[in-house]
RNA sequence: GGUCCCGUGGUGUAGCGGCCUAACACGCCUCCCUGUCAAGGAGGAGAUCGGCAGUUCGAAUCUGCUCGGGAUCGCCA
């Protein structure tokens, strides 16, 4: 070993003794015969002192270190003088006289400082990932990754989880996500797809009888980034026979609570964790994955409103759509900057249009309401009876704003559950301390799609319809409710599980319900449905987000904060530059012609 | 595919039609300095303002296109 001491240990305890650590170069403070070295390991800072009288060859060698330099030094850890203790360091107390300094290697001057208070361009980061990743917080987003991945290996194992790898080379299976592909040599023009997930995979282990899997499998998706998407993502994925909905979502509860708690202990975990159906979830928040940390849920007033003379209201009522809204308490003093800003809002998550409704906090109560009390740009066409109706439904009170969308049912959740988490940002509803996990369960099995006139899976299709659901499937497939639930924490999708089919016929009907011909189910399916022949054990599971979940135990908002070597939006990777052209020569022995776009 | 924001020395910012032959902080280089810890002092180097095309007597500053980054809608079973 080049130390026999990590940076972060040495304290008063050990004074006098010999030691010898390695690191880099943090910062230099030169005073001309007295040099301070702040030494940095993964471990924390050290300041060692070179002084001529202990070392005065290491001292002159030390003149020319500068950041980043890669050192050995040997020395004895003294107590600092009085008075020049620093309280900030864990070390603060000492420091390492230097007799002797080893120059392992030079750095030139690094393109940003390390250091976590610097804000880098996005761009730079990746493309000096590696520096990026010596900052302290990234160091601690690593080890976070580690600790809570580790405590799912050993959760996992203790409940007789077995834990088995599964192809990064699969088949293409073209519904949902795009694939990334890969050319096969040997099989000319055929193609290998990475997986999306190991679903099949795992539920083909399910008929093998390993009854409890786990991986932290890596998932491929070629679809546009976001803040929390990247073209590849880890889940925790596993998968149990023998079980109901309460046992795979126990498992998941224990083992998101009790990461919680040993990574994050500042943080709140509420549990149970509250549970709502996927239809209550979208009546009171417009969403089928809620931010519960706040109120603000949404008011159904379509009837109401529709009665006014609005015609906005009549139009969108009688053309079957809804109007909904909810109430941002004392907010009724709105200038027209803020409600400009808001209807803004609304308009790029795709609203036509925002109606407000502010209430007077000099009103004395709702049902005293008066004409003066009351602003709104579609006053003239609501009477005041129709005013106080819709206040009392939404249970608003005098000096709140009612927000109120109307259009289609789906683009008015969209926009109010857009709207709702706004306003919790500008009224500084969240408590950031809080991890809110909700399960959102029954979940319908199909969704029309209105473009290709047909059903697709709301989730997919190896989700089990409920028993009692089953014979919607010949009559009403919209109206099938799946065993099939979210888990949600804070807003944000954590992951999805459901039982799946275990039985081929009824797995057949599920993919004739979404238009699979024959071909395309044997093709791609058969390996599954034969399986299920042979005695496949009931069984269900989760995919849960990773990458996710560390985020936001971080407190990050962007997944990439803790990925190691993320890439950017276009899904570039700046440090290797990929992706990137390949030789000639490998395109031929892959059989690959290549051609351009037309630009 | 759409919308929005950003792009100025190594890093982060200021400047937003002529005062800019571009300013500030950090970093970098040289020198001084035995108690600093964002050390201090003196001096110095370093960007033509992402790229291209336009508008203008004149552009970092205005316009268009384009490239890159970010946010978001679509998309993401």
């Amino acid at each position: 070993m080049y130390k026999d001491t990590d940076c972060g240990e040495p304290r008063e305890s050990m004074v006098g003794s010999q030691i010898t650590v390695a690191g880099w170069v943090h910062r230099r403070r030169d005073h001309g015969n007295l040099i301070f070295i702040d030494l940095r390991d993964r471990s924390g800072l050290l300041q060692v002192v070179f002084n001529p009288e202990h070392g005065e060859k290491a001292h002159d060698l030390a003149q020319s270190l500068r950041s980043e330099w890669v050192v050995q030094l040997t020395g004895k850890v003294v107590a600092r003088l009085s008075g020049a203790e620093n309280p900030d360091l864990p070390t603060g107390g000492v420091e390492l006289s230097v007799t002797d300094l080893v120059i392992l290697n030079r750095s030139i001057t690094p393109p940003f400082e390390i250091s976590d208070d610097v804000e880098v361009d996005a761009n730079t980061r990746l493309k000096y990932r590696f520096m990026d990743l010596r900052r302290p917080r990234m160091q601690e987003l690593l080890k976070l990754r580690h600790k809570v991945t580790h405590t799912m290996w050993n959760y996992l194992t203790e409940q007789g989880f077995t834990q088995v790898e599964t192809p990064i080379l699969i088949k293409s299976t073209p519904e949902g996500a795009r694939d990334y592909v890969v050319p096969s040599r040997v099989h000319p023009g055929d193609f290998y797809a990475l997986p999306q997930s190991p679903q099949q995979l795992k539920q083909l282990l399910m008929v093998s009888g390993v009854e409890r899997y786990f991986q932290i499998a890596r998932c491929f998706r070629d679809e546009d980034l976001r803040a929390d998407r990247q073209p590849e993502h880890t889940q925790l994925d596993f998968e149990m026979s023998f079980v109901h909905q309460d046992d795979v979502m126990e498992v998941v509860e224990d083992l998101y609570t009790l990461i919680a708690t040993e990574t994050v202990p500042e943080t709140t975990v509420s549990g149970p964790f509250p549970r709502l159906t996927y239809a209550e979830s979208m009546e009171r928040f417009g969403t089928d994955k809620p931010d519960i940390r706040f109120g603000l849920e949404l008011t159904t007033i379509t009837d109401t409103a529709a009665s006014s003379e609005a015609r906005v209201f009549q139009a969108v009522a009688s053309s079957g759509g809804s109007i909904r809204g909810f109430v941002a308490p004392e907010c009724g003093n709105y200038g027209r900057r803020q409600t400009d800003d808001l209807t803004e809002y609304a308009k790029s998550s795709g609203a036509q249009g925002l109606v407000f409704i502010a209430i007077d906090e000099s009103a004395p109560s709702i049902d005293a309401l008066e004409d003066e009390h009351v602003k709104s740009p579609l006053k003239k066409f609501l009477s005041l009876d129709v005013i106080k109706k819709i206040a009392t439904e939404m249970g608003a009170e005098p000096g709140d704003l009612m927000l109120i969308v109307a259009g289609t049912e789906k683009l008015v959740n969209t926009v109010l559950s857009n709207l709702r988490s706004e306003m919790a940002r500008r009224l500084d509803l969240v408590d950031s301390k809080e991890l809110a996990f909700v399960w959102v369960y029954d979940f319908p099995l199909f969704e029309w799609d209105e473009e290709l006139k047909k059903y697709e899976p709301a989730h997919h299709v190896f989700s089990s319809p409920k028993a009692e659901h089953m014979d919607f499937l010949d009559t009403d497939p919209g109206k099938v409710i799946g065993t099939l639930w979210d888990l949600v924490c804070n807003g944000s999708e954590m992951g999805s599980g459901s039982i799946r089919i275990h039985d081929k016929d009824l797995q057949t009907k599920l993919f004739n319900i979404i238009g699979y011909t024959e071909d395309q189910i044997s093709e791609r399916f058969g390996q599954l449905l034969t399986a299920f022949t042979y005695g496949a054990p009931p069984h269900g599971g989760m995919g849960l987000g990773l990458d996710r979940l560390v985020a936001i135990l971080a407190g990050e908002d962007a997944i990439r904060e803790v990925i190691a070597f993320p890439k950017t939006q276009s899904a570039f990777d700046p440090l290797f530059e990929a992706p990137s052209r390949i030789e000639q020569q490998q395109l031929d022995e892959l059989h690959i012609r290549v051609v351009m776009p037309k630009t």
